[in-house]
DNA sequence: GTGAAAGCGCTAACAC
DNA sequence: GTGTTAGCGCTTTCAC
């Protein structure tokens, strides 16, 4: 007992328990072939008794992989508080079916995300020396403003990184998105079948290339159908932006009978608006909202919406960076999903 | 040029370059007294200039430490999907508050959360293993439910842990909690302020001792007042359960002027059952809910709440952590915040 | 199939 | 005030 009790047991520990050499040991943790059935059966035994845990520091060291990735939030840092935008991002159910995502698909690969906001220079600053100590082996980024310099900041690292979205200006990295268009489509052919002859859409903040992409399907598609104006009100994707803007539509355009929301807590918050001044939804109008989260089901009637396939995106988004991970050089690439309407009681 | 340009610089390379020792820069790096003005000047040019950044695996396997700590949502693993669990935790905006309050008082302190659910003893065993290897410095622990056997497994692995809430059974951990008992007063005094006479309670999972609390510290309130009995809904905390509890109590209780949720979720639940029914809030029956959460005012009427200082909390919690971290000896400690009333729409 | 030994990058005595 | 040196616990050639 030449170690204290307190101090955790080490290879070299169970080595001498088992009466066989480090490296053998280190061999049958590590899964490694060559190694005689019956020895594996010792080593195991005695990691078993002396309460054996693989230090990771150690590993890591040799091994050049942390086992931990960046789960990153991203914002432009321009606010006001700090604190509130971290908030609100955790607090939003599409925050939470991303973590989800991600989490189940590591869960199974041993690696382990460690969450981190990088809302101002500073913290973007800490999510870089974070990757560049080795302490994460590379970042999801989950970003929720267009002018983000993470993303550039990450590639002139050479940083493995995964978006979540398309970058708003092209960039050499690799991403998960939906087609936002097709999504959009999806709803102005709802809303044109369900006889609606005004309509209007309630758009995300147009700087980030989700909300164009809804706000261009949109458009076109209604365009196709012989309506070639649509009037808008943008929104920030908050529930209180959602009903700023119905109030906006709703001064300038009373007849409107239709209406899309570029997320459902937008079309939340346009909802309460329309209860307020009498509407019915969706007899007086139509409602549909994208996203298909929790907020959806939390509604009367409930919402109509276009579903994003969040978790699996969020799960392909972990898997790609596992693979730059693994390889180095591989160049970067996307993922589209499609979206698929999902009709409830709103429209 | 002996090592590859692709390997990221060491210590060794600073200090080749700023022609001093691995341990003056070593100091230096670590903000340590006794070096000189001038060759911290030259230190810090030299590793301006190759880039440096501190290893951490290097750091941890000295030090000891991993700079890093768990944050973990348990459940009891009972239910069905694996999934399902992680995401409706994850995107429960409470849940975003804690882990917004946490990461608030981390960042500065250079220590980074891992994100880890616990559902089944298979999760469960990873946490210990996890925190066992030295991944994690030590463990934040939001538990859902009651017979969670994580916090007693930490105990007895003498592994540092604090918890979000007072443990089921009485046991030698750490936790910040709310003074439950005293919130749901505050909600009777108000619901008998306006004028109630037949009000009844939607409690959250009765094998949750904050819902016990809130539970009991209702009924004691309103029998001060002299309402001796207080017909009672289970729910589970969640919005949809929220609405079924609601529908029971009207169908037993169709008088009911004034409801208790004991979250807000619930109360949004509640409302939207209400409305269905044609009873107005607050003018037939008053609601209140808890937590002060983001749902209070997505509602129409805006919900009138007990706030709960999650964030706070959770900063706490953190800061507790750090202390056990630091110091291992320290006996466990409690800290209680005082819940606070928050009027708005429905009641 | 197994062991010996080098070394990953860093901190912390300990000398000077 | 600064340098030397001995590990931290592990993986991984390289011999055997």
């Amino acid at each position: 007992m030449s170690r204290p009790p307190t101090a955790p047991p080490t290879l070299e520990d169970v080595a001498r328990v088992a009466g066989v050499s480090r490296a053998t040991v280190s061999r049958v943790v590590n899964g490694t072939r060559n190694v005689d059935r019956r020895i594996q059966e010792v080593v195991r035994a005695a990691i078993e008794e002396v309460g054996y845990a693989p230090n990771r520091a150690a590993r890591s060291l040799v091994t050049k992989r942390a086992g931990t990735i960046a789960l990153v939030v991203s914002g432009s840092g321009e606010q006001g508080e700090e604190d509130s935008f971290a908030a609100r991002v955790l607090s939003d159910p599409f925050f939470g079916r991303v973590a989800s995502g991600v989490l189940g698909f590591l869960r199974t690969r041993g690696v382990h995300p460690v969450l981190m906001v990088a809302d101002t220079e500073r913290t973007r600053e800490d999510v870089l020396a974070f990757l560049r100590q080795g302490s994460a082996d590379g970042a999801l980024l989950v970003s929720t403003h267009a002018e983000d310099p993470l993303p550039s900041r990450l590639i002139d690292a050479k940083l493995p990184a995964v978006l979540f979205a398309r970058p708003a200006r092209p960039a050499p990295i690799s991403y998960v998105d939906l087609d936002h268009q097709a999504g959009a489509r999806l709803a102005a052919d709802l809303l044109v079948e369900r006889g609606c002859r005004q309509v209007a859409t309630i758009s995300g903040p147009l700087d980030v290339p989700a909300s164009q992409d809804r706000l261009t399907g949109f458009r076109d598609a209604l365009a196709r159908h012989g309506f070639p104006y649509v009037p808008i009100a943008e929104g920030g994707f908050t529930a209180a932006s959602g009903e700023a803007a119905m109030e906006r539509l709703l001064a300038e355009h009373p007849g409107v009978d239709g209406v899309f929301a570029a997320n459902d807590l937008m079309a939340q918050g346009a909802l309460l608006v329309l209860h307020k001044h009498g509407r019915r939804v969706p007899e007086d109008v139509a409602l549909v909202g994208f996203d298909d989260s929790s907020p959806a089901l939390a509604c009367r009637p409930r919402l109509t919406t276009v579903r994003q396939p969040v978790e699996d995106m969020a799960a392909r988004m972990a898997s790609l960076l596992l693979d730059h991970v693994d390889e180095p050089g591989l160049p970067p690439r996307s993922v589209i999903f499609e979206p698929a309407l999902v009709v409830r009681e709103s429209a």
